[in-house]
DNA sequence: TATAGTTAGTTACATAAAGTAAGTAACATA
DNA sequence: TATGTTACTTACTTTATGTAACTAACTATA
């Protein structure tokens, strides 16, 4: 593998290109969202969805909150670096509009 | 799974999402590269490469171009539509650039 | 003529990632 | 005591990817 690629570029890509995170990002983008609001909105299952969450947390693009109620209420929300991809996505939908046809 | 999210969308996210096929298509913005080139720019095994291949020329975005030389040479180029991912494309590299440390 | 070299793949097999469905913790309510 | 709730986790199956050897269709070299 040589290094023509720029490194920062290819990390963006393997964080964007697992399967699920832009979906996941793309929703909380509608705003703050619980667990298994985002599992039926998008039709991820769960196990996967908690991995994907652990790992943008990790990166720091999404946070989590817990509220302390009964039952637990658990909130997940963008930080800014993970609002700051909507410019990125919003160019796949104008794409995605443009030359994708409906089935 | 709700239809909350643009078919459309998910569509063109299936499509990017894949591993390895945003990189294909960014090497390719560089002009039309052959399978061995593309191979080694980016470090996709020769496997994937050549099924990532077919799924873009089938999804009309990529274009497969025969030169009957010797050894026969294969040059791979973007369509209309490949090419017009290079907006999205340069989204995610700006996003990169501002976020994504230097290791 | 036999051997090796070229490109663009394909094949067989091993490992990693994702899907499915059941289970768990920590409560509250009936 | 049994049931319900949310937010997960666990065990197991299926799918995707990586690795490395192999093939077709030539040409060049010994």
């Amino acid at each position: 593998m040589d290094q023509t690629i720029c490194p920062k570029f290819e990390k963006a890509l393997s964080i964007m290109n697992k399967r699920w995170t832009s979906l996941i990002i793309f929703q909380l983008l509608e705003g703050s969202q619980r667990f298994c609001e985002i599992e039926s909105a998008i039709g991820v299952s769960g196990r996967v969805l908690s991995e994907r969450l652990k790992d943008l947390e990790k990166e720091g693009m999404v946070k989590r909150t817990v509220h302390d109620e009964t039952p637990v209420r658990i909130e997940y929300s963008l930080t800014d670096k993970g609002h700051s991809l909507k410019p990125a996505l919003n160019q796949i939908q104008s794409w995605a509009d443009q030359w994708i046809e409906a089935e």
